[in-house]
DNA sequence: GCTTTATATTTAGTTATGCTAAGTATTATA
DNA sequence: TATAATACTTAGCATAACTAAATATAAAGC
């Protein structure tokens, strides 16, 4: 195996690029189910559409947040019903938002626009 | 010893507002020094007044942040002059940002504004 | 029929980073 | 000489995102 692609440790930018994330992407994963009902594939497709790729989650980055929100009954699952003569597909799980859910997202939204506010405050005034 | 507030997990808003914290530290350490050099304990002072009481760090949340910055070489310390016959105080290490470190903060507010804004977005829009 | 590709879920183990909590040390004040 | 305020250090834990691989079905090409 030449040329193997040297592993080492991810570039600064790209560190402090996915540390960002922690924590936001419960709230974004949320959201998009307040929209629609998703299966986890789907999921990952519409967060990096919808992020212009910023956001490209492997799938072992989202199901474990899939299921810690199912755990705190912030949604429910249900395997698709794949129909009888219909077309056929790969069985899926799909994701619906409950109630719960729903003000858990609202929670969180006011959470995250009060930290966006504080760190854009810092980051523009001149030493307090 | 009656009566032990019980430890227990924290409130789920806290462990979200907790996570969002995440990478954006280092920054806000950065730039809190691109603005004037300072000892540890006055930035936690800094950082609690400047974000309104949200950014409440503990020593042994922030000194292993300058110690990865100084590590990086984005910030380098010296230990205060406490001169001959001057007003005394308990001896303090000045924490002073280097280019490097004024270029990675660049680097890092930069990327802050890119998720804010992808977050930003994905919260407004209706299920893409 | 067989292989490859795309779809889709699951899980084991690693790493990063903020947290709690305690310890060390100096100076000022009572 | 206690006590409190200041200031730095460090040990160990929890969380959450990561890598990587295993499993499985269906469609498409040969």
């Amino acid at each position: 195996m030449p040329n193997t692609p040297q592993a080492g440790p991810p570039a600064p930018g790209a560190r402090f690029a996915q540390q960002l994330k922690k924590g936001a992407l419960e709230m974004l994963v949320l959201q998009l189910l307040a929209g629609r009902p998703s299966h986890g594939y789907e999921l990952i497709q519409r967060l990096r559409a919808g992020s212009g790729g910023l956001l490209d989650l492997k799938e072992g980055t989202l199901y474990p947040i899939l299921y810690r929100l199912e755990d705190d009954g912030c949604i429910t699952s249900a395997w698709q019903d794949l129909g009888a003569g219909g077309a056929r597909r790969t069985p899926r799980k799909v994701y619906t938002i409950t109630a719960a859910g729903r003000a858990v997202l609202g929670e969180e939204k006011a959470a995250w626009q009060a930290f966006a506010a504080c760190v854009n405050t810092l980051c523009k005034e001149d030493a307090p």
